[in-house]
RNA sequence: GCGGGUGUGGCGGAAUGGUAGACGCGACAGACUCAAAAUCUGUUUUCGCAAGAAGUGUCGGUUCGAGUCCGACCACCCGUACCA
């Protein structure tokens, strides 16, 4: 065997795979499925060490269970819609679709020579009228159902750009480009009823159990489920037409602790108000500045304005609250409308202080006296309080006792009703953006809102649009704007919105499993293929995409397109840390930060100028910031098995890990160790006797038993802790010819999901039956796995002090007196009465004195 | 702000409540070499000559025994509905 030369090898077995077909998923019914998915990328242009990681798990588990004999599905696509190009045409003049397409060419260029087991026959762009004609008649499909409407909906507005923003484009309450304050506009938008599944999507979260706790418990909290009362405040001094004003709370046993109402500025009431009172215009025109974002309106400053409007407390007509209205309330979740206890909630206490508004406790600390409270009092759920103002029900309640006396309390009262509240809000998937798959609906004066007809489909994008101005570019293409209506023939217009892009990545994984197929599925196909058996990506999906997915997947199913098994695509799910990397800045002459890529930068200095860069420890690697590392430069000094190899050796997959170099190039010789290990055994005499063949049997059967269960656990790192063991005591055992290539024909199938070529390479010189990739996955002998004796450690007082070698079945009370009977343990007894002895079988023995 | 997570040697990390630091990197020493690289062998938590002591972000608790369980905090990361 010559020298390791990976560049060779990989090039050379990755020919065989594909010539074998041997990645080429089949449906074949004697045989059980196995669907493996990694989240498709979006093509960015170039793949980065997280996509590296992230389709290494994936092809590591895919390999695996296809050793298993499982009929594995393993296929590819790309995320293709989406801001980026819209960008990159702004900056470059490039039409997004030749951007996106470019990219996609670039980055599987990039990735074939990782040597995937991917099915690259089922390849899919979601930007691609193939793709998204399926999603334009699923969304059709979806209206007939009712699950499509329309509302207004707040987004963010840049007056300046006269455009629409993403929330990624909004830096400090200002539009990324113009720098002008941005401001919360109403637009009418499409949204999807997810809120129709809520309970739906909630419960069945018990069923995930094959999911990171973590997901399914944000999934729960984004969700929402709430118990709360809800009623009507009777007004005084409102406008006509706003006798009641409706509030939702989730703590009616604090009523009495009332101190003012609130409403959001979006409120019906705020909008009457804001077309009649100046002073009220102003303030809800400040409120609607900044951006819509959850965190934006939640850390900036609370501010109120008192609306003049009074309320009735619904247990005491003489006692009023003033009605306010506080930028902080959101229109979308309960009625928009609530009222305050600052008493019992931080946020109602910091308005209540600042406004200078009474703080009346409603309940103390159980043996506390009541007092002037400096800070907002609440309690855990479980700790024991003692109500000064609850009701009668509620007064000998805590927690959610209390809350539910309440509520009873106050039906029983005729003051409102109790109610099952959810947070989640309906699905907002129109965007006033070009590159995003069309919203296949006709404005028409006669007839309204039409979807298109299903002949027309696909509604393609057309390709002549330019972005020297701001804004949605088929808004002015009358060409393609203008139209018939499908139901009268009368003119009529397009919807110039386009979808979300996470429409297409709700339903992508359905997709594959039958890519070809004329309508969005195929019947038999997706029987066959759903659900996704292994599901992995990264956790900062954890809520939106996955959510989206679940929900799209009922959707599917309540439209006819995936059968009723199939409404939790994504039996099992791993979410793997980020890939992270230091950040290298300098500044240009004007103090502007300028951000320098890895290979750039040398022992703190630039290559070019030797000036110094600052280093930012380590973040998420990101194109704006540079730190990001580009495989390629490894795969081409080191070779593919070593990428990826390295990508998974050090860190728990689940865990973010720091990408350093060193070990790309310690992993290369590792391999080049294997390989000259491999030859070694192949030149031995043919007749060479060794010795320790029976240890050598234990070892590899420990081998395959670690492995195999690393794997099967998502231990990557510990999988190769394993193979490193393994090697090593190959490498200095002197077995005879026939149990030293066993062992390292099995070494060689173990390293197989990781390192495939070399794998090849040793299968092939060490005799190895046809394709290492197509062999069975190893079995450890269950005999080999279990030693006679075992070590037990001997603790004093918790202290470990001495150890004793006893035979593994060796009853406790034989232990005992062998361990009270060690010379170490007598000399640090020094004739001290032993209190208690605890001996754990197998495990421990801890002396107590 | 809110929801979720993470924290262990110089570094990445290992450890069903049971010997803290497996495995790897780096460093150091030795072998080989005229020399270096490569390779091989060994050492490597800290303090201490040793015996021993301390030690898993901080403070407290439960336990015969805590990195692991409980409570309070600190730091960092992810998400926060138009980045994907």
């Amino acid at each position: 065997m010559s020298r390791y030369e990976p560049a060779q090898i990989e090039a050379k077995w990755q020919k065989a795979w594909d010539e074998a077909q041997v990645f080429k998923a089949r449906r074949d019914p004697a045989r059980q499925k196995y669907y493996v998915l990694e989240m498709f990328p979006y093509p960015s242009g170039r793949i980065h060490m997280g996509h590296v990681r992230n389709y290494t798990m994936g092809d590591v588990i895919a390999r695996y269970k296809a050793a298993q004999g499982f009929s594995v599905l393993h296929p590819m696509g790309w995320d293709a819609f989406g801001l980026a190009a819209e960008n990159a045409a702004m900056e470059k003049g490039i039409h997004p679709g030749t951007w996106t397409l470019q990219n996609i060419a670039d980055m599987k260029a990039q990735l074939l020579p990782l040597g995937f087991s991917l099915d690259w026959t089922r390849e899919i762009a979601t930007c691609l009228p193939d793709y998204y004609r399926h999603q334009q008649a699923m969304f059709i499909d979806m209206m007939g159902k009712g699950l499509v409407y329309r509302k207004a909906a707040v987004v963010n507005w840049d007056p300046v750009d006269m455009t629409v923003l993403a929330n990624e484009q909004v830096i400090d309450g200002k539009g990324w480009r113009s720098n002008a304050p941005v401001e919360r506009r109403e637009l009418t938008q499409w949204f999807f009823k997810i809120s129709e599944y809520s309970a739906e999507l909630l419960s069945a979260l018990d069923g995930l159990t094959n999911w990171p706790e973590k997901v399914r418990v944000m999934q729960a909290n984004w969700i929402g489920k709430s118990q709360g009362l809800q009623f009507s405040f009777t007004t005084s001094g409102a406008p006509e037409g706003f006798d009641r004003l409706d509030v939702y709370t989730t703590r009616p046993d604090t009523l009495l602790g009332a101190s003012f109402a609130a409403i959001s500025p979006d409120h019906p009431l705020a909008k009457y108000l804001e077309r009649h009172d100046p002073a009220i215009a102003a303030f809800v025109a400040e409120c609607r500045k900044g951006g819509t974002s959850a965190e934006a309106i939640e850390t900036g400053e609370k501010r109120g304005l008192d609306t003049g409007v009074r309320v009735l407390h619904p247990f005491d007509n003489a006692w009023e609250l003033p009605v306010y209205i506080a930028n902080f309330i959101l229109m979308e979740y309960g009625t928009g409308a609530i009222f305050g206890c600052p008493a019992h909630d931080d946020r109602d206490f910091e308005f209540a202080t600042k406004y200078g508004l009474p703080i009346p406790a409603v309940f103390v600390a159980k043996d506390a006296q009541e007092a002037p409270l400096t800070e907002a009092f609440v309690p855990a759920k479980t700790e024991e309080v003692r109500y000064i103002r609850g009701f009668a029900g509620n007064a000998v309640q805590t927690g959610e006792a209390a809350v539910e006396a309440a509520i009873a309390e106050c039906e029983a009262r005729g003051i409102g009703r109790g109610v099952t509240n959810y947070r989640l809000r309906d699905w907002g998937l129109s965007r006033q953006r070009y590159w995003g798959c069309p919203i296949p609906v006709i404005h028409c004066a006669a007839c309204g809102v039409v979807p298109e007809a299903k002949k027309n489909l696909p509604v393609r994008l057309p390709d002549d649009v330019t972005f020297d101005i701001p804004g949605n570019p088929l808004d002015r293409h009358p060409t393609w704007r203008d139209c018939t209506c499908p139901k009268c023939d009368a003119p009529a217009r397009r919807e110039t919105d386009t979808m979300d892009t996470f429409v297409d990545s709700s339903w992508y994984y359905a997709r594959f499993t039958a890519p070809q197929a004329d309508g969005p599925t195929d019947a038999a196909e997706a029987a066959y293929w759903m659900n996704v058996d292994q599901y992995i990506g990264g956790v900062e999906h954890a809520i939106l995409h996955l959510l989206y997915s679940r929900f799209f997947a009922r959707a599917m199913n309540a439209t006819g397109h995936l059968p009723a098994t199939a409404i939790e695509p994504f039996n099992a799910l791993f979410t793997q840390g980020m890939v992270t990397h230091e950040i290298y800045k300098t500044a240009d002459a004007a103090g502007r930060p300028v951000y320098h890529l890895p290979e750039e930068v040398e022992n703190g200095h630039l290559k070019v100028t030797g000036a110094a860069v600052e280093i930012i420890p380590s973040a998420k690697m990101s194109k704006s910031k540079k730190n990001v590392v580009d495989p390629m430069s490894i795969i081409a000094s080191f070779g593919a098995d070593t990428a990826r190899w390295f990508v998974l050796s050090d860190s728990p997959p689940e865990r973010d890990v720091e990408w350093t170099a060193s070990g790309a190039e310690a992993t290369f010789k590792h391999l080049s160790r294997v390989w000259a290990l491999c030859s070694r055994i192949g030149e031995m005499p043919a007749d060479h006797q060794g010795t320790g063949d029976e240890e050598l049997a234990r070892a590899t059967a420990r081998a395959i038993d670690e492995v195999t269960r690393s794997i099967e656990g998502f231990a990557f790192n510990k999988a190769i802790a394993a193979l490193y063991g393994f090697t090593n005591t190959l490498s200095r055992a002197n077995g005879s010819v026939q149990p030293m290539k066993e062992a390292i024909r099995t070494l060689a199938k173990l390293m197989s999901p990781f390192t495939p070529h070399i794998a090849e390479s040793i299968w092939a010189y060490q005799g190895g039956q046809g394709l290492c990739v197509s062999s069975p996955w190893p079995k450890a002998d269950p005999a080999l796995l279990v030693d006679d004796t075992v070590v037990l450690p001997i603790q004093i007082n918790g202290k470990r002090r001495a150890e004793i070698s006893v035979p593994k079945d060796m009853a406790a009370s034989e232990i005992e007196k062998i361990a009270l009977a060690d010379e170490d343990v007598v000399k640090f007894l020094a004739g001290q009465p032993v209190k208690k002895i605890i001996v754990v079988p197998g495990r421990i023995i801890n002396v107590v004195i």
